[in-house]
RNA sequence: UGGGGUGUCGCCAAGCGGUAAGGCACGGGUCUUUGGAAUCCGCAUGCGGAGGUUCGAAUCCUCCCACCCCAGCCA
C-alpha cells in the first residue's frame, strides 16, 4: 500500500559505500546524533536523526546518542529528558549507546595535558577582548599572544591550577598552538578550555574548567569509535581543527567529518534561538504548542512519527542551502493518515436542519464504515433524527455557478444518511440564517436511491440530540511569509507571526462515536481534515481536538481562482 | 578586499563524459456516497553566465556572476 519510492542516493551514502569498498574503518559504520541539551528538538534535528540512525541501519552499523554537554550554563536535565523522549518517539533506538561528552571530562582533561606536554597547547592569560584583538580579522592575520611561548612546565602548572579553581573565570584559557596567521580564523590558536565556575547538570561541581566544542567533539567521536561524524555545513570551517587535534594526539580512531545542509521549512522558523524566543515571549503556549516545528509540538498536534520519517526521506540530503516547501510535510502527513485514520463526522460551525417530514421523536441507528477502503477497520453506528446540524459553509442561499452543495430547492446527500431537499430558510431579526427546513426521501436510506438518482454533493452532519460538544483548534502556518528569517533593517521575525495561526472553535459538534476517543488518537473528520484528541486539554466530558492537517480542498482552490479572476 | 562552500523545473533532488530520474506544487481527464482517496496525462532542446576541450559536456578546463558560512572564553 505504501507507494513511497525507494530512497534515492545521496552524497553521504556514496562516501560510505566508497569507504566500505576500500575497507576503511574495517568495514564498520558508526554514526552519532550529538545534540546539546539546551533546548527542544525540532524538525531540523529530525532530519539529522533520520540520517544518522538511518545510515547505521542501512549499513548494518550503530548510531550513538551523545549529549554534547560541555557548556554547563546552558544545559539542563529537562532538555536531556525531552531529547531522549523525542528520539524514541521518532522511532529510533540507541540501545546501550547513550553517551555524554561529560562522561569524558577526565579523559579530555588528560588529552589537554598531553597536548601541553607536546608543546601544542598553552595557557593564555589575555582577557576575552584582547584575544579578540589578537585574532585579527577575516582579511588581516592575527598576532601571537605574548603568552604563546610559555614553557611546558609553566603551562602544566597553570593548567593544573585552573583545574584546581585557583583562578577566576576569564583569567586564563587553554589554547591550541596552531597558526595566528591562518586564513581560516578557526585555526588561529583556538581556545580549547575555559574556566566556568558553574555546576554541571551531570558532574555537579567536580569541574570548573570545561572543554570547548572543537576539542571535545572530535575526541568524543574518537573515543566512541565513530567512523562518520556527520554535522551541518556551518562546521565546515572547523573541520581542519577537528583533524588537527586528532593528529596532534594519539587517539583510538580518526573519524571522517561530513557536512550537509540544514533543513529550512517555509512558513516557519527552525532555530533554537528563535524557537526559544517564541516560547519566552508567549507567542506560543510552550515548546509543545501544536504550531511549533518542534518534535514535541508536532507530536502534540497529532503528526505521526511515520510521516516525519517519510518527510525526512523525501527531502534528501545535500550540500546546497535550501528551503523545503511545508506543503511536502503536509503531503506526507495526509498520505500516512489517509491510510490509517478512521473516518467520523464533525460539524465545526453548526447550522440547524429540521427534516419536516421525518417522524418527531424517531431515531434511526445507521451503520457506517470507519474507512471507505478498509472494511477490516469496522463500522460504527450513527444516529439519524429529525433535528440535525450541517456545516454553515455547506449552504448558500444564492449560490454561485460552481457551488454544488445545499441551496434552496436543491437535493443533496447526507453521508450514510438520506437525500434531503431544502424547502425553507429561516432567518433571525438581523437576517442571519439560523435554520433550514428540509424534506427527506425515505427511499434514500443509507445514501442511495432505487432510481439511482444522482446528487451533486454529499454533506457531513450530526444528529442534534446525540452529538457531543467539542472544541476544535484549527492551526494555520505560524508565519505569514515563506521565509521569516528574511528581515529588513530594524525588522524582527516576530513581526511576521500569523495572527490567524490558531483559531479556536468552541461550538463544534461531533458524532457520538467520538465520545470514547482516546487521548492522542487521530481521526479524519470527513470532508474537513485530520484531527487528534489533544493530549493535554481534552477530557471525556469536554473534548478538544487539534487539526493536524486539512484535507486537500479543491473547492477552496476554485474559490481562490474565481476570486483572482474577478479581482484581476 | 582573506578563507571555506553552493548554484539542475515554482520547491526539494538524482545525475560522476554518451545525449536531463523521482517527489512536492501546479494544470487537465477518468472514477467516486468525502469537491477526499485512487488513477491517467501534461509540466527543464535545458543544467548560474561566457568561452574552451571532445565525435559527444549538467558532468572536464578557464574566466566571470550570485548566494551561504567563519573574526564566542556558544555548539
Amino acid at each position: 500500500m505504501n507507494t513511497t519510492p525507494p530512497a534515492t542516493s545521496n552524497f553521504i551514502k556514496t562516501i560510505i559505500e566508497e569507504d566500505l569498498r576500500l575497507g576503511k574503518f574495517n568495514g564498520r559504520v558508526v554514526t552519532r546524533f550529538p545534540p546539546e541539551p539546551n533546548g527542544y528538538l525540532h524538525i531540523g534535528h529530525a532530519k539529522s536523526i533520520c540520517l544518522n540512525f538511518g545510515l547505521a541501519r542501512e549499513f548494518n552499523g550503530t548510531c550513538h546518542l551523545r549529549f554534547d554537554d560541555t557548556n554547563p550554563i546552558k544545559e539542563e536535565v529537562e532538555y536531556v529528558e525531552s531529547i531522549q523522549r523525542d528520539v524514541r518517539w521518532l522511532g529510533f533506538d540507541w540501545n546501550d549507546k547513550l553517551f555524554y561528552a561529560s562522561d569524558y571530562f577526565l579523559k579530555l582533561h588528560d588529552y589537554a595535558v598531553e597536548l601541553i606536554r607536546r608543546g601544542k597547547a598553552y595557557v593564555c592569560s589575555l582577557d576575552a577582548e584582547q584575544i579578540r584583538e589578537y585574532r585579527g580579522t577575516l582579511t588581516t592575520p592575527g598576532k601571537d599572544s605574548p603568552y604563546r611561548d610559555r614553557g611546558v612546565a609553566e603551562n602544566l602548572d597553570l593548567f593544573a591550577r585552573m583545574r584546581a579553581g585557583e583562578f577566576e573565570e576569564g583569567e586564563h584559557v587553554l589554547r591550541a598552538k596552531i597558526d595566528m596567521a591562518s586564513s581560516n580564523v578557526v585555526m588561529r590558536d583556538p581556545v580549547i578550555y575555559r574556566i566556568k565556575k558553574a555546576a554541571h547538570h551531570r558532574t555537579g561541581d567536580v569541574w570548573c574548567i570545561y572543554p570547548m566544542y572543537d576539542f571535545a567533539h572530535c575526541l568524543s567521536d574518537s573515543i566512541e569509535g565513530i567512523t562518520h561524524s556527520i554535522c551541518t555545513l556551518e562546521f565546515e570551517n572547523n573541520r581542519p581543527l577537528y583533524h588537527w587535534i586528532l593528529d596532534a594526539l594519539e587517539t583510538p580512531c580518526h573519524p571522517e567529518q561530513i557536512e550537509f545542509a540544514r533543513l529550512n521549512l517555509s512558513y516557519t522558523v527552525i532555530s533554537k534561538r528563535k524557537l526559544i524566543q517564541l516560547v519566552r515571549d508567549k507567542i506560543v503556549s510552550g515548546w509543545d504548542d501544536p504550531r511549533m516545528p518542534t518534535i514535541s509540538g508536532l507530536r502534540r498536534r497529532g503528526v505521526p512519527p511515520e510521516a516525519i520519517r517519510d518527510f525526512c526521506d523525501r527531502i534528501g540530503v545535500a550540500r546546497a542551502d535550501s528551503m523545503v516547501d511545508i506543503a511536502l510535510l503536509e503531503h506526507c502527513i495526509r498520505e500516512d493518515l489517509n491510510a490509517r485514520a478512521p473516518r467520523v463526522m464533525a460539524v465545526l460551525r453548526p447550522l440547524k436542519v429540521v427534516i419536516t417530514n421525518y417522524p418527531e421523536g424517531q431515531i434511526e441507528e445507521l451503520e457506517a464504515p470507519l474507512h471507505p477502503e478498509k472494511a477490516d477497520m469496522g463500522t460504527r453506528m450513527i444516529p439519524f433524527s429529525r433535528d440535525l446540524y450541517i456545516e454553515q459553509d455547506d449552504f448558500m442561499e444564492d449560490p454561485p455557478k460552481k457551488f454544488y452543495r445545499l441551496a434552496p430547492g436543491r437535493e443533496v446527500r447526507l453521508r450514510y444518511g438520506y437525500y434531503i431537499t431544502c424547502r425553507d430558510v429561516i432567518k433571525d431579526a438581523q437576517g442571519r440564517i439560523v435554520e433550514l427546513r428540509c424534506v427527506y426521501d425515505p427511499a434514500s436510506r443509507g445514501g442511495g436511491t432505487p432510481d439511482n438518482r444522482k446528487v451533486k454533493a454529499t454533506l457531513h452532519w450530526v444528529s442534534a440530540a446525540q452529538a457531543r460538544p467539542a472544541e476544535v483548534r484549527t492551526y494555520n502556518h505560524l508565519f505569514t511569509v515563506q521565509n521569516p528569517n528574511e528581515t529588513l533593517e530594524g525588522q524582527d521575525f516576530r513581526g511576521f507571526v500569523n495572527p490567524d495561526s490558531l483559531e479556536v472553535l468552541s461550538n463544534c459538534l461531533v458524532e457520538p462515536h467520538l465520545a470514547l476517543a482516546e487521548s492522542g488518537s487521530r481521526w479524519q473528520f470527513e470532508r474537513l481534515g485530520y484531527y487528534s484528541v489533544d493530549s493535554v486539554d481534552s477530557t471525556p466530558g469536554a473534548l478538544v481536538f487539534n487539526r493536524i492537517v486539512s484535507l486537500r480542498d479543491s473547492w477552496a482552490k476554485i474559490q481562490a481562482s474565481e476570486k483572482k479572476t474577478a479581482g484581476g
